[in-house]
DNA sequence: CCGGGTTTTCAGGTTAACCTTATCTTACAA
DNA sequence: TTGTAAGATAAGGTTAACCTGAAAACCCGG
């Protein structure tokens, strides 16, 4: 049994995979292959590789799960990234959305040994600077509380929690919007046939298209 | 002129080939395979593939010499080597002995603006925790002032001031024998023959191989 | 229950890094 | 000067990740 510490395109297979599991059951090849930039022949590749070291499961035409043990892989990775995130974003004054992946390559070259001393370093953080929950060794991973601002109606008001998936792209434009998490927003109209929503912010207007939309969460917030 | 920042395995042949040439002088490829740990053939293989883009010199028979540019990627991957191993020591708290191969994966995931940062929180360090000077742009190396061990005679003081090049053998050899940077030794005797050092040190002795100590460099102490 | 779209698999190809074994070349020391 | 060890090249092989193009298997809606 080895378990090795992986390699860099395996772990971001992992990664992928319980980031993608989040919305309940398994993981299509396809939007692995989709996410990961990769054809899904070479997804599938991958993926029984993967299988073959125990580390996933595959049931054709289904999708993929984590075993015990890619999880734990998968969650040591997400760890290591978003306490890189903190640390590049809170210590080293790196901005919001570069982050992200500049921790997607520290990641991968983290030893265990590191992680747990940066943990300790930085104070055991909640969370990333996007919002997303530290992983811990005996923790539960609680689901959050949060919703997309999706399911928010014209009027209501809400604050910004997280960013999930996180992307480069999504990261940048939401930056560009001032839309980063912390930010109060409220909902003015939806507009119809799919849509952005509208949003009224001190003077200012934001657009936000459905499927961004779908990506950032929020807690709403009572009207004053 | 792609000059992408390289992989690990390129990264790691020009940092080697700049550690080996301080003693003047092109490397030969022999020594190169040797320290990096893989056949003269593969280490061919690889430094042609290097003189194809431009990063080395390959005179055959003679040994090799960084190009200006080779040396110049080499240069911030030693930078960024050294600076990962500073935060390592200083502010996580990890061992002496342990911080340089830790610091050898994180090298080649560091993007330069996180080098930059670093250096600046951490106060623009001068050297690493194992005596060697963190490289700057604009600032030439100025070649350290001190000499290997073996250069004191019986009688001599001094203290440890840099160990070069490091491997993580020697540092923890040294770390076990309490020889690391900072430490005052004094020197008893030499053991004919290529023996080794013999040193003492309130109520220490320690005996170190030559091999070992042509390695470790010093600074001569004033007897009181 | 069947056909079209999704998903998977098959076949064949590429590249970077490695490896071994074997055959040159060259430098230099006796 | 010449023999030999050190250094270089040649030849052939492996593995992980990728790719394209095409065939096969499946699932589900009409
Ligand atoms: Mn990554
Ligand atoms: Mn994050
Ligand atoms: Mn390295
Ligand atoms: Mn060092």
């Amino acid at each position: 049994m080895k378990h090795d510490s992986f390699n860099e395109s395996a772990e971001m297979y992992l990664k992928t995979v319980s980031e993608l599991a989040v919305n309940e059951g398994p993981v299509p090849i396809s939007a692995l292959a989709g996410r990961l930039g990769v054809s899904t022949v070479s997804a599938t590749e991958m993926v029984h590789r993967l299988q073959d070291h125990g580390l996933v499961e595959h049931q054709p035409y289904k999708g993929i799960c984590l075993t015990e043990c890619g999880y734990r892989q998968a969650s040591e990775v997400i760890r290591s990234h978003r306490l890189w995130e903190r640390f590049l974003a809170d210590d080293l004054g790196l901005a919001w959305d570069e982050v992200h992946s500049l921790a997607c390559r520290l990641e991968h070259a983290t030893d265990p040994k590191v992680t747990e001393a940066l943990d300790a370093y930085l104070g055991y953080p909640a969370t990333c600077p996007h919002g997303n929950p530290i992983p811990r060794h005996h923790s539960t991973p609680s689901e959050p509380e949060d919703c997309p601002l999706t399911e928010l109606r014209p009027g209501d008001s809400a604050v910004i929690t997280r960013v999930h998936p996180e992307s480069d792209e999504l990261l940048e434009y939401l930056a560009d919007l001032e839309l980063v998490t912390g930010t109060y927003v409220s909902l003015f109209e939806v507009v119809p046939f799919n849509g952005p929503l509208v949003f009224k912010e001190r003077e200012r207007t934001v657009y936000l298209g459905l499927e961004a939309a779908a990506l950032v969460f929020c807690k709403p917030v009572e009207e004053a």
